[in-house]
DNA sequence: TATTGTTATACTCTATAACTATA
DNA sequence: TATAGTTATAGAGTATAACAATA
């Protein structure tokens, strides 16, 4: 076996270990907000919302289209966790979190460090070592 | 801030991470194995099955239902990747490669392993001190 | 009785295209 | 003309339930 194809066998592994770990995560986080009655992606625009934030820009951070943002934002208007309010200019609407919003976020967001693997099954020493390793992946350099 | 507190935040940026980078890995993955014509779930289910397996075990690996297994196996099939073989308990069906199903497993793993952001992003040693944390991290103690 | 794979069906997620109102 | 959000619609992905064959 050459280094090479070592490289490459080891760039395998830990691909695939990234992938199970990323759907046990995610996994995890829909057992964690379930019982709060939300499903994922509502959690997840929930957790966006720290500052009122036109839908556009939802939409860029979730990876998805805006007219699935609409529908999203229906949701959660119904659930009466976030209002539409209007930007300064005037073709933006800003979703902003309601006091219940504010309060569900918070909730979601101690739910989900408080199971979350990496706080589990790491000591703090260990996170330490993690952390610009996974910044290097994301390719925040 | 409370070192309690610091723990969460860090386990909630960690998280984050995380999820983006699995977004990420997914989608490179989806763009690497789509000019072979094959949509993501075809591929990583041609990836499992390095040996022959029951249509239940691979059901398990994908973490979805047996009745989409079938879905996906008529589609392999179609695609000349692999068949079925009886089992020795007669209830069960393996899957198993055909020469062409090698091949594009093959050209897959290769492609994976190019594109992947461990090898593009990481050098050696990085990902040497990467490896136990994701073991960690996968539960794989 | 429990399990494997199959079938038919239905539901969820998400995008596309066309529209409106602003800019 | 280009952009933000909306609407209606369609497609992909995936599950549920009932079933046949086998254990």
């Amino acid at each position: 076996m050459t280094s090479h194809d070592r490289q490459y066998a080891d760039a395998r592994y830990l691909s695939q270990l990234l992938v199970s770990i990323a759907e046990q995560a995610k996994a995890d986080f829909a057992d964690t907000v379930a019982p709060l009655g939300l499903p994922i992606h509502l959690a997840r625009a929930v957790l966006l919302l720290d500052q009122p934030a036109p839908m556009r820009d939802l939409a860029d951070q979730l990876a998805c289209d805006r007219s699935y943002i609409t529908n999203l934002a229906d949701q959660l208007e119904e659930l009466e966790l976030v209002e539409r309010v209007p930007g300064q200019d005037r073709r933006v609407k800003l979703l902003a979190l309601t006091k219940k919003g504010v309060q569900t976020r918070d909730a979601i967001s101690k739910a989900v460090a408080e199971r979350s693997m990496v706080l589990q099954r790491l000591t703090d020493a260990q996170r330490e070592t993690l952390r610009p390793l996974l910044e290097l992946l994301a390719g925040q350099e």
